[in-house]
DNA sequence: CAAGGGTTTGAAAACGTTTTCATGGAATTC
DNA sequence: GAATTCCATGAAAACGTTTTCAAACCCTTG
């Protein structure tokens, strides 16, 4: 008896199904059969033609399987990085769920400030994935008008799901957390914590899920009339929330201070607390700070960051379900909002009670 | 919105090759030779064939590409979970290099305390990718004798190129960093401090990353003779550390107590921190804290954590561009150690010298 | 024993490209 | 003007599966 690895190298070239057949003296459609599980195929057929597949290790080509299937068994997911703890999360929950189903899930990976182009759905229109999930949080909104033609274009191949507020112009499943509703939620606790001036740290209108973001911001604070601050600038770094921090404090005098800062993810959050901890403010007493996304982290900062929990996780999870029914043709197109809740901790005052 | 099924009943066919060739009425064989840029086409048949491309946006699909030409173009990459931060920061310079290549890299997720199986391996087999990236660090010591004979097998379809210490029995492409000599960097430094009794944060032989990690710290602490202090447990979240550091703490006389912590990454560090802070230690003045891997929040930790730099994205493109030539067939095996460096922050005195 | 039903099986045609090989024509050389 | 080379093109054979269709077989039943 040769070892695989014997058996192989002697062939010198890949086994294929035909080989199994010959060997098992039945026909390559037997084999095919017996490869994937299908009835009607007798016992004695099945366990002769096992036997050579096992003696070879033989493993048939997806490859080949796909292009008659025509189905790549691969999903897609559109997003702008990979190392950003929200996206992480999200995809990791999808390709756990896409993996029960027997599908991979491949990154396409667009940068921030990038447009989704024709050249780039061509990508996943070559690579004949199965579907694709798309987290449009940070598109920008001047790009917005043009994102129909495109993803109406890749639709004519594929499933769409989005993570992200519904595409006007596109007709799909849609899955997003009411982020506006989030902050009205977090201008309100600290209302009721007796804050009156509030400043938002986060860019301006610079995409869609921070538009989102500083939309509900604004809408509160004029509904419980209290003094909105912001900074006007590109912010999504920690290192830029540092910066922006300091910019806004060293240009007010310190009577016009805000009490509070509502910044507009945890990442950038942490830069915040290095910026207030090195201007020697206590946190929450001299500046209480409220972030948004509730990361692995945020429960370790110092002190503890108050948050809102947009469930990343279930995000990813629920958008890849229903983007597996889709590619099943069994999806009628919907949008699911999801609300999300404040993680009350320290940065705010973790002992007091969050408003109804 | 529309399943796979239903657009291509819509379509009522998909466009070929074929359907290009007759309406440009040139060959087939014309068509993929404009497809792919080769030479030898006319200038007036090259304009001809493109116009009637554009026109019905033809994409050729990769995969029946992919079945002759025997490449997927796929990658693989084996990593325990991509929210960690370290294996994101890889994957996605990984990603980014395979990416120019024309490449697109598929994760396939191993969770921490499982083995490599055969099964699988199996996945990345019949999915024919062309290489793969195999992030070992999260093996388990006890499961290291049972790889070379999976990982062979592996090999004989694809390329390995391993982002951990060399596997005995497997002869591949190697690229890691040194964190033995890393920790005694560590140990060196707070020894120059004049730490005399230093802690390690961080379980006992749980995986080969850690071991090394470990074996560094013990050598260096014996070599200079000092108070060497662990807990022994499984330790791998930011919550554990809390854990953990209170009970080293709990346990001892605080006349015993270490004056340094050495953590097995600053992940776990958060939680060390916290557990610090909780206590109301002053970090680093009663409790010096050295963390492990860089990571983006390290910065900006209370106070900022004194790290090792162990360049998780120079890794990821590196050994892909291995991979990658690899795959050309271009590479003898070979192992690449890398040598970490010490990023000097305030949470162990940043103003203080490094040892040379 | 013939008819009828069900189950197994194999031949052959896909799937949508790429690539090899041969051919005819144009351009170059002598 | 003939001989030679080079280039552009098409026919056809791959690539490794799945699937359809029909034939063959084995049991029942009348």
């Amino acid at each position: 008896m040769l070892s695989c690895r014997q058996v192989r190298e002697m062939a010198n070239e890949t086994l294929t199904i035909l080989d199994i057949a010959r060997e098992a003296g039945v026909s390559p459609a037997t084999v095919s059969r017996v490869l994937s599980d299908q009835p009607n195929v007798s016992p004695k057929t099945y366990e002769a033609v096992k036997r050579v597949i096992d003696k070879y290790d033989f493993k048939p080509n997806s490859i080949a399987r796909g292009l008659l299937r025509k189905h790549s068994y691969t999903m897609g997911i559109i997003l702008p990085s990979i190392t950003h703890p929200y996206y992480a999360a999200m995809f990791s929950a999808a390709q756990e769920e896409a993996g029960h189903a027997g599908y991979v899930v491949q990154i396409y990976r667009l940068a921030y400030n990038a447009r989704i182009t024709d050249a780039f759905v061509d990508q996943l229109i070559e690579r004949r994935l199965d579907g694709v999930l798309l987290s449009g949080g940070f598109v920008e909104p001047k790009d917005l008008s043009e994102l129909p033609a495109v993803l109406t274009r890749l639709q004519r191949y594929m499933p769409i799901v989005t993570v992200c507020p519904p595409i006007p112009g596109l007709t799909c499943v849609n899955i997003y957390t009411d982020l506006a509703l989030g902050m009205r939620k977090a201008v309100r606790h600290l209302a009721a914590l007796g804050h009156r001036r509030i400043a938002f740290i986060g860019a301006t209108d610079e995409t869609r899920s921070v538009g989102e973001r500083e939309r509900g911001f604004y809408e509160e604070m004029r509904a419980l009339d209290l003094a909105a601050l912001t900074v006007q600038e590109h912010i999504h770094t920690p290192a830029m929330g540092e910066m922006a921090t300091l910019r806004l404090l060293s240009g007010l005098p310190r009577g016009e201070w805000p009490t509070a800062l509502i910044v507009v993810n945890d990442l950038v959050a942490l830069g915040v607390l290095k910026q207030l901890h090195a201007m020697d403010l206590t946190i929450p007493d001299e500046m209480a700070v409220v972030g948004c996304d509730n990361q692995f982290f945020s429960a370790f900062t110092t002190p503890p960051l108050t948050t809102l929990e947009v469930n990343a996780e279930e995000h990813g999870r629920v958008a890849m379900q229903q983007l597996l029914r889709a590619c099943a043709g069994e999806v009628k197109p919907f949008t699911q909002v999801r609300e999300p809740t404040l993680i009350l901790r320290a940065s705010c005052g973790a002992d007091r009670h969050a408003p109804r």
